[in-house]
DNA sequence: CAACCTGTTCGCCA
DNA sequence: ATGGCGAACAGGTT
């Protein structure tokens, strides 16, 4: 399930347990999402230390702790946050459990594509230094997108669309939102889009990015009848604004569903 | 049973 | 060196 707004809300289902402090650390060690870090040493650097802060950083979270230390999160095809009654006693796809007093902070991958990294606090997280403009702020501006644009000109839009490197947080759903919402055939070539469309492109990444933190983001909710994303998926799906039958095909490496009347 | 999947990384090629 | 692409990863669902 999750894209950047996805992310926020598992993110913040977590966020109950702020505050307060880790009292055990249950983890199925050994595991691929594990892959990079030594689960055992996560396990002794959490225990008794306060969980401070969260953030995401497109589709990475992170959760800052008491003493300085750091894990990250990323939720990969499958993964999902949540929390459970204290004493909670991890299931087959739990691969981390925080046990805190009142609860239990439990991350679940059934595919294991997700992961989960660890940092002592000693200075940045490493593999979150460098990465380009959040959506939502000032940097993600018209410079920055059409020079990313410039830079995979060669490539389909909706490929280049897929890329964190330059719009972190963005997955498949709402990639074909945002160019179904702009106008734009998904095999376009990214470095064939006028002014006026890189312009429209932004604006639409933009918009459905804002909207989904407030309305998944926030709980879940259901997006509006109007969007794209309540049909892309039917087998008979259709454009939402003017009932024709939607376009399937694999762009970018991804099951695309685009209207060819609306997306030239 | 076969196909499909809201993601990333790797190796190959141009 | 850089960029584009297909395969691989794994288990659940349709």
């Amino acid at each position: 399930m999750p894209e950047l707004a996805e992310v926020e809300f598992f993110r913040r289902r977590w966020d109950a347990g702020l505050g307060e402090a880790v009292t055990a650390v249950q983890l199925h060690g050994a595991k691929r999402v594990f892959r990079g870090s030594d689960p055992r040493q996560i396990a002794k650097l959490l225990t008794g230390k306060r969980l401070v802060a969260s953030r995401a950083i497109g589709k990475q979270m992170l959760f800052s702790f008491s003493g300085g230390a750091q894990v990250g999160i990323h939720l990969g095809m499958s993964g999902a946050l949540r929390t459970e009654a204290a004493g909670f006693r991890a299931e087959k796809h739990d691969h981390l459990v925080l046990q805190q007093k009142k609860r239990a902070l439990i991350f679940r991958d059934p595919r294991l594509f997700g992961r989960v990294r660890f940092h002592d606090g000693k200075g940045e997280t490493p593999w979150l230094a460098g990465g380009p403009p959040e959506i939502h702020s000032a940097a993600f501006d018209q410079r920055f997108v059409a020079g990313f644009l410039e830079r995979h000109r060669r490539a389909p839009i909706k490929a280049v669309l897929l890329s964190q490197k330059g719009f972190p947080g963005i997955g498949n759903w709402m990639a074909d939102e945002i160019l179904w919402r702009a106008h734009l055939a998904p095999k376009r070539l990214a470095g064939s889009l006028t002014r006026a469309e890189q312009a429209a492109f932004r604006r639409a990444t933009r918009f459905v990015s804002a909207a989904a933190m407030r309305i998944i983001g926030v709980d879940y909710a259901d997006p509006p009848a109007t969007w794209l994303i309540h049909e892309r998926w039917k087998r008979a799906g259709v454009c939402p604004k003017h009932g024709t039958r939607l376009k399937r095909e694999t762009v970018g490496g991804r099951t695309t569903a685009w209207c060819a009347r609306c997306q030239h």
